[in-house]
DNA sequence: GTAGGAGATGTAAACATTTACATTTATCAT
DNA sequence: ATGATAAATGTAAATGTTTACATCTCCTAC
């Protein structure tokens, strides 16, 4: 492997000049340029941009922490980080913690130690220790999916709480009196839980009595929704309606519900969460709640780097989401329960 | 920001001797590893993996290339990778190229700058420039979803030939006699075509006439399943079987097919490619190849590190790919066509 | 022709590790 | 105690860039 020396020495020139030539052309005269490309070609240079983070302590690379890359919102919320990224020609290093915040420390670390330029966090908790530490040590970062408002970190996010909340008014809305919550495990992530303090406060705005059979946490997953459909139809008194706290739940809810006999969206009306593409392909169409990924991680980068670049103060931004009424949601026929 | 010669001075040992607590603990005295453990606590030292893959020229960093990790067997695939990395203490830089040949070419050459140790390829252009560089130049490499028999390169895919062939198969098996394939751009990528191969081929073989009005090339998405659905589905006879080279182009044909009044599955079979795990949520519950995308990456990684470290001969492995029969194909009803 | 200055290039140190080799220290049988 | 050997530690070079600063070159206006 030839390096910038080599060439140096093929061009006749010194090490600084080539270095030049690599970054700022302009400032080198035409034939010195000339004489370095050609030289570069001959030797069949390739450029060490590690040595080079090396001495000027930037990687230009970022690391990207997600939950689990399987999941569509996180793919395209990745998806709006890399295109962001790609366009200041920075690299991005990707893990899944899979739900564990253990696997998310560890996963910090590395990237540390790899010296990423910054960090883009969708966290299973934002009041974890990890991310005080890295306040402290003054690492940039930026928060995916959470917004702890007016704290010293920089996070995107939705209102989780607004969207649980018109998730359930809308099924209130169509009449529905016991509407069922399949949530993912509030341990995994507080979205799961913020979404179900909305669920909650629209039941008892609306003067429905909170029953705590009807919230199931279960594994964020298709399986976990069909097991949970299943499990809370075959109630005593079954739901008439569910809110799941994402669409993979909702579509795994469809399947359950469908298994045990039901007629969608006759017999159970369902609302999801996220708008994942493939929702308004499912049978009925799935109304779901709205929010934008690919953007949140477009954003995201671009506060990163923000803030890698100019230090500038911590924001919390709240992006609009936004009900998708689709046709797995259906007024309840009045004569039920009430 | 604290070095090793700062833990080195205060521990009162040489840089070489921290340096030697870091990678290989045992051979150190257990008293002076204490001190140095200490001495590094008490300057908050952080490990600097840039340095050391400079001077070792092994940066424990693998490129991943995919085409977009918006297709869920995409994520899959990479999934299987960054968990096989993770075992071994690699971490994965991922960067998409959207089909874009061009993007594949420049993030090969950003990846290698960046001085990854291997690369896991998913290409569009298995006989391109680029790939014949890479093994010129000795860059372990291997491809996924593609295998380019006996040659110079590891690759690990499956015959999508075969999985074209297996899948109109089935559809002629069912008494279809227009079977209309559903294509990703040959341009995009050759298992698209090599898929559109094994489908015409078992046309042959069954006395069934090729109609090239029957093949529809588009973008591999939903939308281009729903929209190719519609056009194919107003021809003046339209054909009463798809075989969609993707899940999502099937998916998006079923929704195609019913916005304009077709019930399914009885007015049209449908069968897929991959099996991607909403495959099976879908109503009709869709039928499809299936391919082993995880494995497919788990199974490359650790082709690639055998590569790096043994430089072994390269292989190309065939996985197993099968017929998924599910609900969304029927048996044409005779007095149809026939 | 020359002074002045801008523009182009060179010099050399710095960056945080690893590692071959050299040296020191500890261990143990005699 | 001594020598031989093994184990632990130290020394110092090497890695491929960048960059502050110094120097050189070239041009322009007089």
């Amino acid at each position: 492997m030839s390096t910038i020396l080599d060439v140096a020495k093929l061009a006749g020139v010194s090490t600084a000049t080539v270095s030049r030539v690599i970054n700022s052309p302009q400032v080198v005269r035409v034939k010195t340029r000339e004489r370095v490309t050609g030289a570069m070609k001959v030797c069949n240079y390739k450029y060490n941009a590690l040595a080079r983070g090396f001495v000027t302590k930037r990687s230009n690379t970022i690391g990207v922490i997600i939950p689990t890359i399987n999941n569509q919102v996180f793919a395209e919320s990745t998806r709006g980080v890399q295109d962001y990224a790609d366009l200041n020609k920075i690299q991005v290093l990707l893990g899944n913690t899979y739900y564990r915040y253990g696997q998310e420390e560890k996963l910090v670390t590395t990237f540390r130690e790899k010296q990423v330029d910054g960090l883009v966090i969708t966290t299973t908790n934002p009041r974890g220790a990890i991310l005080k530490t890295l306040v402290d040590e003054g690492v940039p970062f930026v928060l995916l999916y959470s917004t702890v408002k007016g704290g010293p970190m920089t996070a995107v996010g939705i209102d989780n709480y607004q969207g649980g909340y018109r998730a359930t008014e809308h099924l209130v809305k169509l009449c529905h009196k016991r509407i069922a919550m399949v949530a993912g495990n509030f341990s995994s992530s507080d979205r799961s839980f913020h979404r179900w303090h909305g669920y909650r406060q629209c039941l008892k705005n609306n003067k429905i009595p909170y029953d705590s059979e009807l919230l199931i946490q279960t594994e964020y997953s298709l399986i976990g929704g069909r097991d949970s459909a299943k499990k809370l139809l075959s109630l005593q008194k079954p739901p008439t309606a569910f809110f799941c706290s994402n669409d993979y739940l909702a579509i795994g809810a469809m399947k359950g519900a469908r298994e045990l006999g039901f007629k969608l969206p006759e017999d159970l009306s369902i609302v999801g969460f996220d708008d994942i593409r493939i929702a308004s392909y499912m049978t009925p169409e799935l109304t779901t709640i709205r929010q934008p990924s690919y953007e949140m991680g477009k954003l995201g980068a671009e506060l990163l780097f923000q803030r890698i670049e100019h230090q500038v103060k911590p924001v919390q931004l709240m992006l609009e989401s936004s009900l998708v009424v689709r046709e797995s949601t259906i007024r309840q026929p009045v004569g039920g329960i009430s």
